[in-house]
DNA sequence: GACGAACTTGACGCAAGCGTCACCTGGTGT
DNA sequence: ACACCAGGTGACGCTTGCGTCAAGTTCGTC
């Protein structure tokens, strides 16, 4: 070979990843439990041995898709979070970049739609929408600052992650999509909460 | 026979009751899609074949589990809001007749939470938690009646849902369980939200 | 108490998925 | 140009689930 990478080293790129979108399209339309390893190699056009050579089992691929999302989603609305210099932001960034994620990415969408359920029984609660855990944490430390009055965060984060999920499902899937409303939404809502509690 | 139902008609209504209590329990265990109609019937002492005679296949009888709790559900949640004289109430309420359903029966829980996407994609939408739609229609009543102020239903009402759902899973792995805690929360959060908004 | 209808039973034929492995194919390095 | 071997291929043996149905059992009725 002469620059880069070579052929091999391509090849064994792209079938990775071929495997990786078939796998999210299946499990996105039949649902993790009904998917056969079958369905997945019938959508690309590899050989039944070969998915084999990428990842022992199905659940291993859920888990690298997983993977790959979480940290992703996660990373966008953390640093919008921690970009945000008001509380109108801290709550509007972040809500913000999740949606704009959810529009840019439908297909991870209907994966983690359809698939929540397992995905969080099967790796104990990691990634449900972008993370209660995290918000939890930013909620803690906003409180410790001062900067909102004290409340349950455990429960108020899972309730501004569930609200945040359900309304994003909701937005993308009305004409015309209009992410600053939902933001608009969600993030009267919290302020409102934040106001009337302290 | 003699009086109120010979023993046809008991063994019947034994048999049907079974299954379905065999099928939520293997649905909450390995999820929808991998439960196979097999797994469902070794957990009853009932042969293959009798299942058959009360269900034509699997997809049946998640069927007949999710009308019944939604029915059960929407019941009342929504006789709650009904009742409710004032704006408090009526958020509160609707949260805690929710809240209180999901404490009484933590089978059904298990269900929902292992199976909603499966659930809302097969049947396209119907009783996620205590039903988007009838709280739509609430709301929008409630604005006509200038109880609260104008806004989207559509978003709020997925956020209320999507709050409550969230919270209230968070709320029964918690120890100690503290319904009244729950509600506090997310009344407080809506109120606000009304009270910002208007 | 005996007959018939209603229901239960589980073995059966068939279909599909699983993970493997002996065999090729073609990129790589000399 | 050639030999080597990483890695793709798909048929194979095995397991499991499907829905059916002929045979057996039990309840209700006269």
């Amino acid at each position: 070979m002469s620059v880069a990478e070579g052929k091999r080293e391509r090849t064994k790129a792209a079938n990775r990843e071929a495997i990786m979108v078939a796998a999210r399209d299946v499990f996105s339309a039949l649902g993790y439990g009904a998917a056969s390893v079958r369905d997945i190699v019938r959508r690309t056009d590899l050989a039944t041995g070969t998915f084999y050579n990428y990842f022992p089992d199905k659940e291993s691929v859920l888990r690298a898709l997983v993977d790959e999302i979480a940290v992703e989603a996660r990373a966008r609305v953390r640093a919008a979070r921690m970009a945000a210099t008001t509380l109108d932001g801290f709550v509007a960034d972040g809500f913000r970049a999740y949606f704009e994620f959810l529009v840019e990415d439908p297909a991870t969408v209907a994966l983690m739609r359809r698939n929540a359920g397992t995905i969080r029984t099967m790796f104990d609660e990691p990634a449900l929408g972008a993370g209660i855990e995290e918000l939890r944490e930013d909620l803690e430390a906003a409180m410790a600052a001062g900067r909102i009055p004290q409340h349950d965060a455990d429960l108020m984060a899972a309730a501004m992650v569930g609200a945040g999920v359900e309304v994003g499902l909701r937005m993308v899937e009305r004409e015309p999509l209009d992410v600053e409303r939902a933001v608009a939404l969600v993030t009267n809502v919290f302020l409102g909460a934040f106001e009337r509690i302290g």
